[in-house]
DNA sequence: TTTCTAATTTTACATGGGTCAACTTTCTGA
DNA sequence: TCAGAAAGTTGACCCATGTAAAATTAGAAA
């Protein structure tokens, strides 16, 4: 007792608590309790939560991550893979979602697969022996080894976003057939009716945004006109802007409006415009009008700034989130597999 | 015996394997020389290795990570974190230290700060409770929490790089004194002398290049004239634009030749004379140089193509991998702290 | 063969909490 | 003030693997 009453009024702030079980005696609570006070604070009492919260003030102990994982049935682990990090879109997001889920007390961890089957394979496997209580994934698309997505969605709660291949529970994504035909309308309105500049697609939504491309020229009664340039990998910029330059050389762009089938391809056709002395813009005196899509966030910073249609990231990210907590809370997977598109807004800026 | 006989003829590959205790089993092999297997799979002898390789390829199995790590004295796990994992400097550089990594058989974990003090120090304590055998952290720099960081280095043997706060065994870097002196030489040499455009600094290196241009100019005998516009955060483009077009608005820009303390900076402040109708580049009837730093991925698709001085990204990471795994055999941390700064190189492009 | 050594097996205990059941204490509200 | 409910305590067992010591065995050299 007056041990007890000694340590109140003054700890032995030197003495390192390395356990559950030490923590519990130095705080006057039993294991039990404080375990169950770190699985949720408030399933505690008021008094029995500011008793354990003064004691960790003190003694600044973290339960061991392994140890708890070990024996939950459910982890508090989210695993987000992504195909490549370093492309702003996935990094923004990314940033948005771990916000999300750190909000909600769970723990958020990266995978990126770098635009490699075997890395998205491997981030698969390790997330999945992570035991992790749901995924958010955007896979890679064509060089996506289905059967091991599928293999993980089985295993693991999972919605997918980005890139739609048919897994998981649910799909959050972009409707690129309104986002392509807001822009082609707007382009035919305004000037000369685009071809539609692309690279071979990584993903559906490329093919998508290429089929949504020809629909809406078909529509307006144009003929649809697409440039499929060579080029493999992640370098976009790089392709845009070395098979523009090409294209611009031998004169064998079909039109002087040019929709892109992405901010990335389209900073890269901006550059090499650029440096073939071509006057990018809807003005007097511009050679050129190129479009992209998405709202990169370099697209404003573009010389001219980039005309393009803005996927909404904070919609998808928190819909994303959203759709993967109601999984977790719901239990079995919904009975079908549930889709939600959002809309594309036209960016006009000074470029198309 | 027979048993065993016809499981190696017909294995039950319906059956799961769940834990390390079944694997041996069906492996034939003891618990414990399996558990060694994984740990270094050269240290079982080759027999048993081929035995055990084989029940792999039928049972696929793979041991619990939360009860590796439980018990393991050393883990496998290497913390990586960023001050902005949306940068694509630190993605490239963590995208490359990843690879590193798991091709000598560790378990990198990435952790971004979003450029918050808050963030950074929940990621180090996030990791340090995974009791990594060691860390490569880029700090934020000046927002750091300064003990929260020094507390974290002695707990888990640290590598930093491209910051330079003293924690740790070690430093990674660029040298910013040669860097600039590098870009000042040559704009001086080929123009007028370079007037140096900054931010309020977020990180050592941000001062670092500050006097590091002074004293290039002072040495080159000329007057140095910095201009430091404001703005917070990690958006360096839309400060450069910003801030860019009010200068240039002012006509007060000191010099028409500009080096920018970093790329991202140039990025904007090249938009800003885009808009503002100037022409960029070292050509005649150019109105401004701008020059940057870093070689940022998108420097070499800006318009006009950015002159600037590349970091050595491929370099600084491997020798912080590298100068981490000397850290992890070696044991105890050496006796001083280690600093390796790398060179950066001229790129000339068309800007400057 | 014999011998020696390195590898493997056995056995047993450790790790740091999760979870459960049976009680006991504390709180609430009438 | 008192009953019932809610929360906390105790004690015990579980999880999946690490690891160490002692006993055994396989492989290689002599």
């Amino acid at each position: 007792m007056s041990d007890a009453q000694h340590d109140r009024d003054a700890p032995e702030t030197a003495r390192k608590v390395r356990t559950m079980e030490e923590f519990a005696e130095v705080s006057g609570i039993s294991r039990p309790t404080v375990s169950k006070y770190f699985h949720d604070p408030d399933s505690v009492r008021k008094t029995t939560r500011s008793k354990i919260e003064s004691a960790l003030e003190q003694y600044d102990y973290r339960p061991n991550i392994f140890a708890m994982n070990q024996n939950r049935k459910a982890t508090k682990t989210i695993g987000i893979v992504v195909p490549y990090l370093a492309d702003p879109f996935f990094a923004e997001i990314v940033r948005k979602i771990e916000r999300l889920c750190i909000e909600a007390g769970f723990w958020p961890i990266v995978f990126s697969a770098h635009g490699e089957r075997s890395l998205e394979n491997d981030a698969l496997a390790t997330l999945q022996s992570l035991r992790p209580i749901g995924a958010l994934i955007a896979p890679l698309g064509r060089s996506s080894d289905f059967e091991s997505v599928q293999q993980f969605a089985e295993e693991v709660p999972t919605v997918v976003f980005d890139s739609n291949v048919n897994v998981g529970a649910a799909f959050v994504g972009s409707d690129n057939f309104q986002s392509i035909g807001l822009m082609v309308d707007y382009l035919c309105r305004t000037g000369e009716p685009p071809c539609f500049f692309e690279m071979p697609p990584v993903n559906p939504n490329a093919n998508k945004r290429r089929d949504a491309y020809r629909q809406a020229m078909e529509r307006l009664g144009h003929q649809p006109q697409v440039i499929q340039v060579e080029g493999s990998g992640w370098e976009f910029e790089r392709i845009g802007l070395e098979e523009g330059m090409r294209l611009i050389s031998e004169r064998s762009l079909p039109s002087d409006s040019i929709l892109c089938s992405n901010d990335r391809l389209a900073i890269g056709l901006l550059a090499a415009a650029y440096q073939k002395g071509l006057r990018v813009g809807h003005g007097p005196g511009c050679a050129l009008r190129i479009a992209g899509h998405d709202d990169h966030p370099w697209s404003r910073f573009t010389c001219p700034p980039l005309t393009t249609v803005s996927q909404d990231y904070t919609a998808i990210a928190e819909r994303s989130v959203e759709m993967l907590f109601e999984l977790i809370a719901g239990g079995a997977p919904p009975a079908r597999r549930r889709e939600v598109l959002f809309d594309g807004k036209l960016v006009l800026r000074a470029s198309a």
